[in-house]
DNA sequence: GGCCACTATGACAACGTTGTCCCCGAGCGG
DNA sequence: CCGCTCGGGGACAACGTTGTCATAGTGGCC
């Protein structure tokens, strides 16, 4: 800004007047200005801006587990369209499930003043974030709530959603039911594991510990659990799916066996509907997610101190055939 | 960080010695401040130190097409892995294929002084980014080239991809092999297309327009191109589609059509190997190009000033039976 | 002609840091 | 006791902006 004053000839107050059209500069300086701010290619410096105005950076931090994975960059994708409307640049970063790596990239972000932070939790404690907090950055989780503190959450219908998915296999005859989930140290994970207890007790089935099969998961880990599934002396004749990578790694178990369990997997995927059988999920909406938990940040911002809300969006059972086959 | 050194009733100073690990400050000091940066919960103001060191923000900005699509999601992750190893963020905006838009994130980017661009181009022009380039601010294009400026570019094998797929399809017999690809202002879609002419020319079926059809696409214009190929007086018995939308589009066209063209789909996508049949495709690794263009990216910044490179990564066809099948 | 209103512009401080330079006092050798 | 060194710490400027205030010139009106 200076080369381009001096190169015009002016003060560099008058080139910061001409670069925030402020009235009350003469046509033909601000030409000079113009001409001299092509010339040199000046480009001007956002964060002295920010700096000296002491207002937004105009930044919003993401953390996810993992960008590459389709739900979250589903969710991504959602909250990059929504700070684009309102004029924000997002920064993301994957934590890996990796609670001092959540914790690290949050931080990260606070040092580079966001305006916000969307956090999907990897760890159980948050209270490194309070001190943010109080300075009055808002915060919201999302698809897992916070360990120990008091935000804004929004997730989505776990135990509702398998629940409904132990129900819609016992009303096909199901009675052996078998669930594969994630850590069980993951919110999720342990959700949707009480959300399949509940479900079994719900259709009069029981809750067999051995059927339950908690992760980390890869698909050596679902090989082995399938085949002690059905080893068993009463096999399992249907298997609720943890998550969208669980259900994929039971789909590439199955592939080429005649005899296949029924199947619904938590989350929904691209291509569902094209295998065959095509798999019935339990739908839930990742941009729904990202659009409620940046909508209810903007809130904040826009002055919104209102209690903490928690919001659960709904989940759907979509059968399409998997879960209704019978062995 | 005033009132840290206010608090600790040492200079502001000290504070940033302390908080910079610098030598030179007595312990017991040390631990004054350090109390006081915990209690009042001070974090250092990245931005502003950034400026006044006049070095890196530590910050790397990806401009693509859509975070939402898998292929360029999985580019984002390669991204951010290796700006983790080196120690930078990631700001990410998608263009949706709007050259305006890619260019306004470019420059937003820019005016925040990234370290470093990396490019997906939407459009052809791309000398608005000349004078950042000549400022110092390394550039790399991904996936497609730049327009009007010569720069680093990382792209895969598009013509030899589909070439590949031609000679498969009538290694197999096929004569008729139609092509479904993306606008022909699309640099990809465009070389694909090549690809495809002179694959047809060289297996001496010989180049027929009418088995053409370029988009964009959506689910209804592919439904209507494939029965426009179908209802010919010869009609087309392969397909080879232009990327993995293209491919999905087309799969959900055929579900449950007994007659099935031949496919070979660019792009590699999950489950490919589990439809029936498992589908065709020229693959190619999202992450090697992520991987490859910000380690070119890197090499700049740690001050690599050869000609810019232009880098072809190879693609490979996996068969797996969608293009094999016979008419 | 004197005064006022108004336009166009500049000088300067400040945002939160850090680099440079300087100062003070203690310890030590001569 | 003097002078020197060295450890510890502070004052101040500067990074690139912008907000505040001041100032010079210009034209109009009584």
């Amino acid at each position: 800004m200076n080369d381009v004053a001096r190169l015009a000839g002016v003060s560099i107050k008058t080139v910061s007047r001409v670069v925030n059209d402020e009235p009350g500069v003469h046509p033909s300086t601000a030409e000079r200005v113009l001409a001299a701010i092509d010339q040199l290619g000046f480009r001007r410096n956002l964060s002295a801006r920010n700096l000296r105005r002491g207002s937004s950076t105009g930044t919003i931090g993401l953390v996810l587990e993992d960008v590459g994975n389709p739900f979250y960059s589903g969710v991504t994708r959602a909250v990059e369209e929504i700070a684009r409307l309102r004029g924000r640049q997002v920064i993301s970063g994957s934590s890996d499930e990796d609670p001092g790596r959540e914790r690290e990239l949050a931080l990260e972000f606070c040092s580079r003043r966001v305006d916000g932070l969307l956090i999907v939790p990897a760890g159980l404690q948050h209270s490194y974030l309070v001190p943010e907090m109080r300075a009055g950055t808002p915060v919201v989780f999302l698809d897992r709530p916070a360990g120990d503190v008091v935000a804004d959450t929004v997730l989505v219908d776990n135990i509702g959603g398998t629940v409904e998915a132990v129900t819609h296999l016992a009303a096909h005859g199901h009675r052996r039911i078998a669930f594969l989930g994630d850590a069980p140290d993951i919110f999720t994970a342990n959700e949707r594991l009480r959300g399949y207890r509940e479900g079994c007790v719900r259709a009069g089935i029981g809750y067999h510990e051995e059927l339950v099969a908690m992760g980390p998961h890869d698909q050596a880990t679902v090989v082995t659990a399938l085949q002690r599934l059905q080893s068993m002396r009463e096999p399992a004749t249907a298997i609720v799916a943890g998550n969208n990578r669980i259900t994929v790694h039971i789909l590439r178990s199955l592939a080429g066996v005649a005899e296949r369990p029924a199947l619904v997997g938590f989350d929904d995927f691209e291509l569902a509907d094209l295998l065959s059988p095509p798999v019935t999920v339990i739908a839930h909406d990742a941009s729904a997610l990202g659009k409620a938990a940046t909508d209810l940040l903007f809130a904040r911002l826009d002055g919104d101190n209102s209690p903490p809300r928690r919001v659960v969006l709904p989940v759907r059972l979509v059968p399409r055939g998997s879960g209704e086959v019978h062995a």
